[in-house]
DNA sequence: CTTGCTTCTGCAACCACTTGCAATAACGAT
DNA sequence: ATCGTTATTGCAAGTGGTTGCAGAAGCAAG
């Protein structure tokens, strides 16, 4: 859940608590690692009680969906770094952003998903690129 | 670099620019995935043209050492994910939390870096957790 | 209970970044 | 050149999150 909800739920018992208090418990519960802290792009962090049922989300940067990743992949990330660098990686909770299958453009182009040819009359296509997030 | 030392140097010659416009031309230029945005946690993110040299960072979290990873470990878990998802994701320039090997600890315990026994007088240990980031 | 020390909290200010809006600049068509 | 449309910009306000500070609470020792 996001801090926001955190907020609302704690006030329903205690009302007078600041955000501050809530953004500093957060931080030491990541300390600990008993929370884990991911940006899903989404514009608030989300936090979430580290279980044994670790996983991981590839979001899609077009469409925004959602995916389950295995923590196996993590695992062995971390398992590698490990070994050759001696670094003990934290692989809590991971998201990966990149482009899902459904988006994923269907011929080749100068730069991901830009047409790079010319029209039947010659002019260069016209670029648009969405500004938010 | 920075985006403030972006907006500083851009001043130099074009004294009025605003940050907005700074950032707003950064989210372009991720979009078409030109420049890469790292949050190392010094409070602002790290902005790098992607170039063929491409790396990653290692991030000790106790004593904020820095260790530049191979870009292999991150094009292999990128290449198995395709594989196994159908998703592209962009592992342009990761930033990896952890401990180095400097800082790792030399018994376990019950909890990373906690001591679980007792002392002489058979108190238990007084536990501090640094707030700051 | 009082003293002294440490921790926790709310408040207000602050920081990095984003966004809505209105004015302006750029550009294509006539 | 002029008009209409689209893009870009500065400004100001807003958002999510952090921090410094001072007062309150907790707690162990006397």
């Amino acid at each position: 859940m996001t801090a926001s909800e955190i907020l609302d739920r704690v006030r329903e018992s205690y009302p007078y608590i600041d955000s501050s208090t809530v953004y500093r418990t957060l931080s030491v519960l990541k300390k600990l690692r008993l929370v884990s802290e991911t940006d899903v792009g989404a514009g608030e962090m989300i936090y979430e009680w580290l279980r044994q049922d670790r996983h991981h989300h590839l979001i899609c940067r077009d469409c925004g969906s959602l995916t389950k990743l295995d923590h196996a992949y993590m695992a062995s990330l971390g398992a590698e770094i490990l070994d050759d660098y001696g670094f003990e990686a934290d692989v809590d909770h991971i998201a990966v952003f990149g482009r899902c299958a459904d988006c994923a453009p269907t011929s080749v182009s100068a730069v991901d998903g830009i047409s790079n040819e010319q029209d039947r009359d010659g002019r260069w296509p016209r670029v648009k690129v969405e500004m938010n997030r």
